[in-house]
Formats: C-alpha cells, structure tokens, sequence
DNA sequence: CATGAATGAGATTTCATTCAT
DNA sequence: GATGAATGAAATCTCATTCAT
C-alpha cells in the first residue's frame, strides 16, 4: 500500500529470484539450470527474472555474491569469540573450529564452493574477493601473539595454516561434499587440526 | 594393416578422442562443451566419438578418469623419495612438497579438480576414488615413526594434514588456479607447510 | 492546467508518439520496431502508448497515415507554382521537378516508401489511397493543354509519365534510398525528365 | 545411390530451403517469417535448415540473391528480341515493353522488390547490384543510335527513362502489387510508355 | 490518465544423438 | 569402422499486452 511496502515488494521479489536462483544453480550446476525451473522456484514467470536480472550470466553473478556474501557473515561471526578467548586458548580455538568446521560442512557451503571452483573460469571476478576470514583469524593470531599466547611470526601463514588444517580434510573424507560428514568426525577433524597448530605455534 | 596395427590404430584413436575430451572439459565445463567440438579437437567425425565411446557422459566420465589416473601417477612418483629420505629429513621433506606442489598447480591438474568440484554432484563416482597419494604419505610417516624419525600416532591424519597444510592456501593465493603462482611463492608455502609440520611431529 | 491545456496536452502527446513511432519504424521497420523503443523515443511508459493508440498495428497505421499526409502535403504545395508558370513552361517544370525529387529524396521519403512496399501486404489500406499529387499534375497539364501550352490527350497518364520520368531513375540510382544523391544529380535528372517529357508533349 | 546423386541430394534439399525462404520470406517479410515455416514449407527439419544456411540472415540474404537472379535472367532475356528488331522499332519496343512488363507483375517480382525495399537498410548488399536491365538496353539504344533508327545521345539515361515510363505507373495502378492489373491496362501502359519514348527520341 | 511490474506466447539457435552410406 | 546429413528436444531471450496502483 504504502511506497515502503510497494519498494519492500520489488525487494522481496528480487530477493526471492536470487535464492531460488542459488538453490537451483546448487542443483545442477551452471549450464544445466534452466532459466525457466528458476522461475518456477522462485513462483514468478520466466521473463520476471530477466526482468529483475538482465540475463543467465547476471542472474548466476548476483545469486553467487548474495549466497557468498551471506556464508562469509557467517564465517566471520564464527570466529568473533576469539576476541575473547578465555583462560583455555585451546578450548577456544576448538570451539571456533568446531563452528567453522559446522558451516564449511553445510550443504550450501559445498554447493558454493562447487560452482565457484566449477565456474571461476568463466566468471573471473567471482575468485577475486579477498578473503576476509583468513584476515580476520589473522588479526586474532597477531593479538595472541603480542599477549604472549601463541608465537606467531606470519600471522597470515599460520591462518591459513589453522584453515587448511582444519577443511583440507575434509575434500576426501566427504567425498567432495557428496558423504555427509558424522559430527562426532568433524569435532575430530577439528581436535586434530587445534592440536597440530598449538604443537607448531605454541608460546 | 596388420591386425595388430588396426587394434592399435583403434586404442589410439580412442586415446586421441579421451585426450580431446578432456582438453576440451577443461576449457569449456561439462555442458559449455559440445561433442562436435571434442571430435573437431580430436581430428575424427562427431559419429566415431560415439562409436568409440557412448554418449557424453561415459565420455567425460572416461576422459575424467584417464586424466585423473595420470595426476596420481605423477603424485605418488612424487613421494616415494621419501622411500630413502637420507639423513636430512626436512629436506626430503621440503623437496617432495616442492614437487607436490608443482604438479598440483599445473594447470591440469586444476582443471581436474575444477571439473571434479563442479560434477561431482551428478557423477558421483568420480569422487569415490580412494585417496592413494593420501594413503602412500600415510605409509612414510608410519616408517619414519617406526624408526624414530617423526612421532606420529595417526599416520592418516598426519597425511591428511601435511598435504592440507601444502594445498589448502593455494586455492586463496592462485584465486582458484585463475593467477598463475610464481615458483618462488610455491617454495616458501612448502617451507611453511614442512615448518609447521615439522613443529607438529618431530619426535 | 485548464481543460484546453489538458487537452492540448493530451493531443500534444498522442502527436508525440506518433512522430517518435514513424523515427522508430523508419529506422527499424514495422516487425524490429518495438514498443518499448518507441515510448522511450516519445519520452512515456509503455502503456502510455497503449492508451493513446489501441496496440502495435493501429499505432503503425496512424503513425504511417500521419507521415503520409504530411509528404503528400509537400509534394501537392511543390506543383502549386504551375498554376502560375510564367513565359518559360521549361523553366517552371524544371523548377517543379527539382523541388518534387528533393522531397522524394529526403531521408523520411525514402523510410516511408519502404515501410509502404514492406507493410502493404498486411496493411492493404495503406497503399489504397488515391494518388493526389498524379491528379494534382494531370490538373496542370489539362489547363496547359487547353491554353495551348502542351499537346496532352490523357493528362492523367502524362501526369503518371512525368512522375515516372523523375523518380523512376533514382531507385537504382540511391541503392533505394541508401546512398545520398548529390544535389547536381537530382537537379541533372530533373532535366532530363522534363526534355524528354517535352518532346513528347510540347504542342 | 552415386555419388552424384548423393551431391545432387545435398543440392536440392539446399535448393529446395531456399525456394521454401522466398516463398514464406514473400508471404510474411523478414521478420515476421519464421524459420519453423520455412523449414515445414521446405518439408525439412528446422536444424536442417541451420546446418545448409547459417542463420536466417543469411538464409535471407541468399534466397534474395537466388531469386534475384532468376528475375534479373528473365528480364535480360526479354530485351535479347532487341538484337533483331526487325522493320517496325515501334512494334518491337511494344512487345519488349509488355514482356518486360509482364515480368514486372508478377507475383514473385512484387514480393521480391517489396523485400528489397523493405530490408535495404538492414542488407545493404541487396541493393548493390548494378542494374543489368538498364545497361542492356542501353546497349540496344546505342546501336539503335549508331544505325540511324533512334537519336539518343546519353544510352544510359534513354534507359532508365524507357524503363521508368513502363514500370513507373505500376505502384499506383496495382496499390503496390497487391491489386492484379489486367492484361489489357500492362499493354496500355507499355504502349503509352513507347509513344512517350519515341517522341522524344525519334531520329 | 500515467506507470512499474508481470506474463503468455513464441522466436532463434544449439546440441546430443541417430541413420544411411 | 568412419562419416555427412538430419532431427527432436530444449534453452535463452524478446515482445506485445495487461493489471494494479
């Protein structure tokens, strides 16, 4: 009724495309989702996407950076704890391994990542954003380095250490995402990955 | 002439079209890519591509799985110096990783993995390889236990780490093997990855 | 503001559409052209047009009626001076030829003429009005000959070979309307066409 | 069964589609011919049509050109009587003119100048061919000329002219082509149209 | 009355696949 | 066994037209 609500409409609309869009990409890749059986998950008609977004190759960018933008808030917020880590660091970096670990194992993170590697080639820009996780864990290893907790000298090499160690795994344990991976394994995976990092970086 | 002949003529041929196939694949992504142009590629008519392998999809899963044996041929070549690692153990180390390293960021070896991750989902089988080159690391490790070099108690887990620990940054540094990576960068990770690993498990 | 006002601006803007529709089908013809391009050149939304003018095959109509009449007004005022040609009836006819050819020669001649042959399959009633301007020409000649100007036994018919004689030549001569004819050309045409048109009908 | 055949085969499906674009291309226009039409009215499959002609511009463009040339072999046909024109100029002119506008007349020739006409902006190559009717007549009225049977100092201009006289007052007669003219107004006008030209160019 | 948004229908084009030779 | 030719099916995208505001 309102201008709000009609702006609000054309919003959710758009909103709508975008995530059936990424649910049906996650589906059947690129190429072989239709722009039609997008449509009809997002219960509008096929031109009302071209409407919204201009065309397949457009539709596929904004669906990846909406789904991207959405999974690396996530990520990020994970590893905020840190801030505050407690007496017991390895307590702490098992706790934000166990809830990164969670998140990387997502279904949709998989399907992510799939049609990212899949796709990088012909969408260039999609690999380009720098990745802020590895900064942010960067940012919390120099902390605990200058307190005295960790003996960090890159603290960029020891983030992405801690990521490898904890997801490089997980490729082949989960077959590429297509085995669900038990919780009891990855809190394993992530026991294993805090345990080898502490023994390399321990103050 | 000879039947011999013809017989290797046919296997040629059919490795000729695998070869196509998967350069093809990896320029193009499964469904980009058309059979006419893999024939094109390969020097025959659309026609004897069918002949020589069904239909599409046992071709690529064909020319997917002739690609990836060849990648693990040259991986597990790369690690079994480890066989007699001499007296300095980081540096066998350092140079099986140097190599591991080489050959993971050829550029098709990264086309495979693109096209595993993007397919994976509708040919499951590719991903059900049992990891070998995991598997031979694990075999070293547990020797180097065995006399005294390194302490390991999972030889598994530490394989899976040391290749995460190499592998896991490039995917960021490489934006998906889009940049190419210079040499120098691909020793300093290995270093990193053998320091760390090394850190870890020196007994 | 006030109902004139009002009025005017509705007459106003149905003349807008009109005009920008004819630059539309002229640049596009009628199927390339669409709508949505031509409310855009008329500076309305799209439904707009549909307001004003009932849908895609009334718009062409009256747009191409309007441009018709308009030409068809230039060329009758262009043979206005016969009724007064003066001592030299050459002269005046040459005069007349030459301002009749600029008009046939302007670039919206040429698109209307062209949307006519491409459209009069469909839209018969375009090409079913009477040809003035023949009519016009045969009046003159008529009077010519009555004052012993000219021998015409069939006005209309010397008034069709008169028009023929002049823009006869220029469909092959402008690659119908897609080079520019320099004005020395026209004026040479012109020329001809009236010697030969005298010759046969000088009393 | 030979392989003549078998080339003849491929010749005439090619034939065969192109005959099929005039036809429905005539009947419709460009843009409102469709390529499914074409290929049923072909009694071929729609890729089949793809696979001899690329693209429907360029089915257009051919089809164009091929019935082009069927017209212009007519028309060059029809002024050869010229060669021997015997005792009476005049009556030979007539019957070259009613030939020659018989040809003009019909069906295919107004479908084929009304797709030119229509589509010269978007295929200019269509309206680039030089006109070989006008230069073989003008040829004729050379030798006319020399022979002392016509005085006509520019060939080409006399053309055009004979040319425009005939075919000039035909748009208007016919509205276009779409009104059938009897036999008896084309002899009419072939007639005036000679009187007219000899008048004026009688030796 | 003007418009932003939505849609049903349909166009061009591509491609995996199969015959017939 | 290899191939030129043909095709059924489907995908992307466009457009005239209509609601709801």
């Amino acid at each position: 009724m309102s201008v709000k609500t009609a702006s609000h409409g054309r919003i959710d609309k758009r909103q709508a495309i975008l995530a059936a869009a990424f649910t049906v990409f996650a589906r059947q890749g690129y190429s072989q989702a239709c722009v039609q059986e997008i449509a009809q998950e997002a219960g509008v008609a096929k031109p009302t996407v071209y409407n919204h977004l201009n065309d397949k190759e457009n539709l596929f960018r904004e669906a990846m950076t909406e789904a991207s933008a959405e999974l690396t808030g996530a990520l990020l917020a994970a590893v905020e704890p840190l801030r505050d880590p407690g007496d017991d660091l390895r307590a702490a970096l098992v706790a934000v391994g166990d809830r990164l670990l969670e998140l990387y194992c997502e279904e949709r993170s998989w399907a992510l990542r799939r049609l990212l590697y899949a796709e990088v080639a012909r969408f260039p820009e999609l690999g380009c954003g720098v990745d802020k996780l590895t900064e942010a864990l960067a940012d919390r290893f120099a902390r605990f380095s200058l307190q005295g907790k960790l003996d960090v000298q890159e603290p960029e090499v020891a983030a992405e250490q801690f990521l490898a160690l904890l997801t490089g795994p997980m490729d082949n344990r989960t077959a590429f995402g297509t085995r669900p991976a038990p919780a009891a394994e990855l809190h394993s995976v992530a026991e294993s990955a805090v345990r080898t990092f502490l023994s390399a970086f321990a103050s």
